[in-house]
DNA sequence: AAAGTTAGCAACCGCACTGAC
DNA sequence: GGTCAGTGCGGTTGCTAACTT
């Protein structure tokens, strides 16, 4: 098929021209948008042929003075993309070669949707034409039921300057996750921050409140992010639940260890009770702790992934299994059989980090900067050895009454000032959009502390890297405490500690809560997934 | 063989962003 | 800091060839 110059001589379509041109108005020399009609449309050979001599004598550029001098009713835009995309002299025709199409399927691996750049690297094709080739090829292999990224492609290594410009372009927020951008009101750069968090500190996978994890659309999280490991292409094809049987070892336990797949999800039990399962036991059910390396409260496994909605068969279902974005990293994370990061290579990853100043700026692409200023005042104040801590509440946090003193302080949470003056207290009642399916403040405390309720009255020790981390150096229950404590390690000071985690609890709810004021002006319509999705950003960022 | 449908491609549009002035 | 040109990208439209009924 051809819809070349050379066939569209005579053509002349209905809406070729905006509006019937002047006899000369072609040479008028007038300006773009004047009373100049800029044809659209098809180019004719004889168009081609004016913008080619013109270029020809003139060179690329100034586009506009194209449309002025060359006597051409088009705009420099369109001459520009005609140019680009068809006039000029390196450009292939015909269809891809095979080894095209492999150099482009493993460059949207790596680069996701940046075509320009895709095109940079297949010399003599545009990023049209690889933008067209790719979309097509989603719809034939999605229509074929087919995997976008074939196992070989997914299971590469990256290579170093890969991992690198990974690196770099992860702060750009639009490079690694290009294919979950917003789906279903879940936007690609809470992922990425999702990621980073269990690359900053190690992967707990409890951080994470499974009642945030829930709200995210399954296929969405299945496709974006665990189909993008190494072997997402062979897991692409299995019912959701299938997956859970047939990956062994599917998510990294405290230590980093995979979690072997619970036998429970091999049967037929329906995602509904599976992601009660999740909301019913959280983090801070002392079955975590009793568990057996065979027998993983659900709670420790990476809750949403777990909650594989049946339904997503569907072609969206495979549409968005075709996610670069974290494959980008997770290529490099290990060979296919261990679709999650090995802590080797976790522990590797984390070495190449920035530093933690770096981190704060260039890797969380979404914070609003007060992220930055909590990890600012973090690092001020855990630097500052002799200063004396402002907080004078003492609390035993070995106390043997540490669960009311949980209950208490949870109760107290959002009324804490933090050293930065901002109270949390009013996180959910003004921050959060509140609606039917929205993150309302009773859905957010319930189940945690419903957890809470169940927790050990003997603690038991965590493994945790390469240390045991004991009772009274995991005493909180609360996420983001939890959470914070990966980050900055065993708490050394547990009264000055504990003040510093409430005030970045509370700086981060505040967060929390202006992301979702701004988001709640943009993405009302969209909260058809349960929580809203700042809901999830700001959970994740945490 | 004709009509209807689908797939693939070229082109356009709108928006965002960058860099030069 | 504002303006403009250029660029990149996602989404969409419109056309034609191929296919199906």
């Amino acid at each position: 098929m051809s819809m070349t110059s050379e066939s569209d001589e005579m053509m002349m379509p209905k809406n070729d021209i905006d509006s019937p041109p002047a006899a000369d108005d072609a040479n008028s020399g007038g300006s773009v948008g004047g009373n100049n009609p800029l044809k659209k449309g098809p180019w004719t050979s004889a168009e081609d042929a004016i913008l080619s001599d013109y270029v020809t004598k003139h060179g690329e550029g100034n586009w506009n003075a194209v449309q002025k001098h060359s006597g051409l009713d088009r705009c420099g835009k369109s001459c520009r993309l005609r140019w680009a995309n068809h006039l000029r002299p390196d450009l292939k025709k015909g269809a891809f070669s095979p080894e095209e199409e492999q150099l482009i399927i493993e460059l949207h691996a790596k680069m996701g949707n940046k075509w320009a750049r895709m095109a940079a690297e297949l010399p003599g094709r545009t990023d049209n034409e690889i933008k067209n080739y790719w979309n097509t090829r989603i719809k034939r292999r999605q229509r074929a039921g087919l995997p976008i990224y074939p196992p070989d492609i997914c299971s590469q290594p990256l290579n170093e300057n890969q991992q690198t410009d990974d690196m770099t372009t992860f702060s750009s927020g639009d490079v690694l996750y290009p294919d979950f951008m917003p789906v279903n009101n879940f936007k690609a750069p809470d992922f990425k921050i999702f990621g980073l968090t269990h690359q900053f500190y190690q992967p707990t996978l409890h951080d994470i409140p499974a009642t945030s994890l829930l709200d995210i659309p399954t296929s969405n999280l299945l496709a974006q992010n665990l189909h993008s490991y190494p072997n997402k292409t062979l897991l692409s094809n299995m019912h959701p639940v299938k997956r859970l049987r047939g990956s062994e070892s599917f998510f990294p336990g405290p230590n980093g260890n995979a979690i072997p797949n619970r036998n429970q999800y091999s049967n037929d039990s329906s995602s509904a009770q599976i992601a009660q399962s999740f909301i019913c036991s959280s983090p801070y059910d002392h079955n975590y702790h009793n568990s057996t390396s065979n027998q993983v409260s659900s709670s420790s496994l990476f809750p949403a992934v777990l909650i594989g909605n049946p339904s997503s068969s569907e072609p969206g279902w495979a549409m968005k299994l075709e996610l670069p974005s974290l494959q980008t990293q997770a290529g490099s994370w290990g060979p296919p059989s261990s679709p999650l990061p090995s802590l080797e290579s976790v522990d590797t990853f984390i070495q190449n980090l920035p530093t933690e100043h770096n981190l704060s700026c260039n890797l969380l692409p979404q914070n609003s900067g007060l992220l930055d200023a909590v990890l600012y005042e973090s690092q001020t104040i855990k630097n500052s050895k002799e200063t004396s801590y402002a907080s004078n509440m003492v609390v035993d946090i070995t106390d043997t009454a540490s669960q009311d003193l949980h209950e208490t302080e949870w109760e107290a949470y959002g009324r804490t000032i933090s050293h930065l003056g901002h109270s949390s207290s009013s996180v959910f009642s003004e921050g959060t959009p509140v609606s039917a399916n929205s993150f309302d403040e009773s859905e957010f405390l319930e189940p945690i502390q419903g957890c809470n309720v169940k927790e050990p009255t003997t603690l038991h020790p965590i493994q945790y890297d390469d240390k045991v981390e004991t009772a009274d150096e995991m005493v909180f229950t609360r996420p983001d405490l939890w959470l914070v404590s990966d980050c900055f390690g065993p708490m050394k000071d547990p009264i000055r500690d504990q003040s510093l985690l409430k005030d970045i609890g509370t700086l981060l709810c505040d967060d929390l809560g202006r992301d979702c004021k701004k988001m709640d002006t943009s993405t009302s319509s969209s909260q058809s997934h349960g929580h809203d999705s700042c809901t999830w950003n700001a959970m994740s960022t945490v």
